[in-house]
DNA sequence: AGTTCAAGTGTTATAATATAACACTTGAAG
DNA sequence: CTTCAAGTGTTATATTATAACACTTGAACT
């Protein structure tokens, strides 16, 4: 019997490569091959992927490729919401979100890399309470928890 | 009449710097050479400053200083809860708390690079009960937002 | 069908950020 | 006055990211 947990995985990697041909589309945007192939290995990447390990799987399938090619498809899919920075381990990691979202919240296990995204919309209320007469206007915000996570601990 | 805004400023910075010298004592560090200019550096800066900024800076007082100086200057103290690290800026910032904390947020305005840090100790509940099946065990995190702080919107 | 031009790519080079490794120095505990 | 962990100085290099410029492509116009 086949581990369901693949099937659900491949199902997700599937339906988000699926909405990126919609973005695509919809909006006008070219889903290049470069744009395409970084976004793939990103997503099939379960955990957090570094550029250069990016840049390392597109050279097996595009000829020599240049740190340029992925950083541009990179900021793309960044900007087009479909993969967030993390910051804290200069790594890229695929959303699921269905929604566009100007904030994004991580669990990273310091032990074993992995990483739980939990989309939360709104600034945490402690945090606005906190800002009220700071008279700010956010535009991003992004939070990182390191830790260890249930399997690490 | 001489603007009180800068005495204040002064005034913490002096007492920054107090309080490294009594948390070496106190803790047996050496309070050496560049960990006590780079973290007078960062204390003076008062908007976050970059690795080798303070390279520069240091260079003004110490003969050719090497990469190396700084960023064992920069760990230690950043270990010490005296300084953070902006993620998103690659950026370091003297910490005002009076306390230890394991987590940090920042306001950072992305026109003039001013950053506010608020002083929040605890994890946001929206997070925990969000992650309250997870059952990860947080160590340290970081809620870094951007925008537009109030003199620039 | 040909023209146009913004969007996108390929490539070279280099900037910016950070660390490994190793020999040397220092200071405080015994 | 010895010892050795803590800390420094230095060389070299790893890692991460971008500037600049010539070239290509596709789809919106005549």
């Amino acid at each position: 019997m086949l581990n369901s947990y693949f099937n659900i995985v491949n199902m997700k990697k599937n339906l988000l490569e699926k909405k990126a041909e919609d973005f695509c589309s919809k909006n006008r945007f070219q889903l290049t091959t470069p744009r395409k192939y970084v976004l793939k290995i990103v997503i099939a990447s379960r955990k957090p992927i570094k550029a250069y390990e990016i840049l390392k799987k597109l050279g097996k399938i595009l000829v020599n490729p240049k740190p340029p090619t992925v950083y541009r498809a990179i900021e793309f899919w960044q900007k087009n919401n479909f993969i967030h920075r993390i910051e804290s381990l200069n790594s890229y990691f695929a959303c699921e979100a269905e929604h566009l979202h100007s904030g994004s919240q991580f669990l990273i296990c310091d032990d074993c890399g992995k990483v739980i995204e939990s989309h939360i919309c709104e600034i945490p209320k402690v945090i606005t309470d906190k800002l009220k007469n700071k008279t700010f206007t956010p535009n991003r915000w992004n939070l990182e928890i390191s830790g260890s996570c249930n399997e690490c601990s």
